[in-house]
DNA sequence: TGTACATCAGTGAACGCGCGTTCACTGATGTAC
DNA sequence: TGTACATCAGTGAACGCGCGTTCACTGATGTAC
């Protein structure tokens, strides 16, 4: 595309207008992106925005998956930092561990986008079903089958470990991203995350 | 005080808003409390408002405290609502249970207070040292503490424990108040908590 | 290859809304004499 | 016990703000012939 057009048709308004919405939320969380302030940093006119977004609910739904995908990624990243281990169960529990420090790493390093994340949509049942099917929680499900495969979750208590695992996370990461622990200092925080993240594992992998 | 008085000089103008600011956190959060909207429930001019508060930080701040407060009183009534056991190392264990049953069950009954308690302040600063200071986190650690006392949580585990319970509890409540498990069936919701309460019980009380 | 024209993707001005906050004010209260 | 008056606690109108959204529009693009 040549200079002439992206002076008036842009070509990726839509692209665009996301990025920059996400780069507010980055900064202000879910209450920062607005409509208007997306436009004006992109360089276009309000009304532009209509022709890409039925309305802001809109514009910030798609944000919103950005945030999620990114805090799956982050999770992915970490698990893929560490080296295998030649062990099949260490080796999960290796998995696991990285998926929660992947969650809280997330939290500390974008807290805007962690709370954009998790804000509440306009309709309300459409937070639901989404998060449970979403690639964060498909990795963790996989990790916890793969562990109770090798004996370290007893069968009888898989059930409702996707929970034990989560709320761990996500409560660390909310009381650091978004609540009281948010000033706490880096060296405390990072031992507060390393000792729940043991006390999580020890609490889920009692087989064997 | 006579009728003439209430029509004219309210005579509790500044509690009255503060409770009608705390019903309009209950039914949308922290989003909600709006000095306007207070000042009309009560059937005050909003000018009038500023005869109690200095802003609407001011009132907000307010609720955000009573809305704390509440939440420390669900987890007392819930160690108060159980029999205490005769041996002290499982009465410690079921009021340690009991504080996170409160937490959750204020969570699931009131989700708008819950968002508010943990809202963000304007000074960022002010969030952190209030919480570890207020009577929850003080009834946490002294459960705590007296578990380490009977032995059931090693010395060596003891710091931070906080951190593993809390986190727990607030992932958990989090989830169901504000984000991806508010529409899970209740009968789920109740297995889900329980599946989390024991295996955090369990992961901090490993000693004996 | 050139041109008419439908369509696409922008524009700027404006609307209505509700907010927090300020202003000059006034009615009620309580106290000094 | 009455009264003057300072103070307290309200009022209503207005301000400025920024938002989401709509309107009638226009410049750019691409396609049919």
């Amino acid at each position: 595309m040549n200079e002439r057009r992206r002076a008036y048709h842009h070509g990726d308004l839509a692209n665009a207008l996301t990025n920059a919405a996400t780069e507010l939320a980055r900064h202000g969380g879910p209450e920062a992106v607005v409509l208007r302030e997306a436009a004006r940093q992109v360089g276009v006119s309000a009304t532009a925005a209509y022709r890409h977004f039925a309305s802001h609910g809109d514009l910030i739904h798609e944000v919103k998956e950005r945030c999620q995908a990114s805090l799956a990624e982050y999770m992915r990243a970490e698990v893929d930092a560490g080296s295998p281990l030649p062990d099949p169960g260490p080796e999960a529990v290796r998995r696991l561990r990285a998926l929660g420090r992947g969650y809280i790493r997330f939290a500390v390093a974008e807290p805007g986008l962690f709370r954009t994340a998790f804000c509440q949509a306009e309709s309300p049942r459409e937070n639901s079903l989404a998060m449970v099917e979403s690639p964060a929680f498909t990795m963790l499900s996989a990790t916890l089958d793969e562990l109770t495969g090798l004996g370290l979750i007893p069968r009888a208590r898989r059930p409702y470990t996707e929970m034990v695992a989560w709320s761990s996370a996500h409560g660390l990461a909310a009381l650091i991203a978004d609540g009281p622990l948010a000033a706490f200092p880096e060296e405390e925080r990072e031992a507060a995350i390393n000792r729940t993240l043991d006390a999580t594992i020890e609490a889920i992998c009692t087989g064997a």
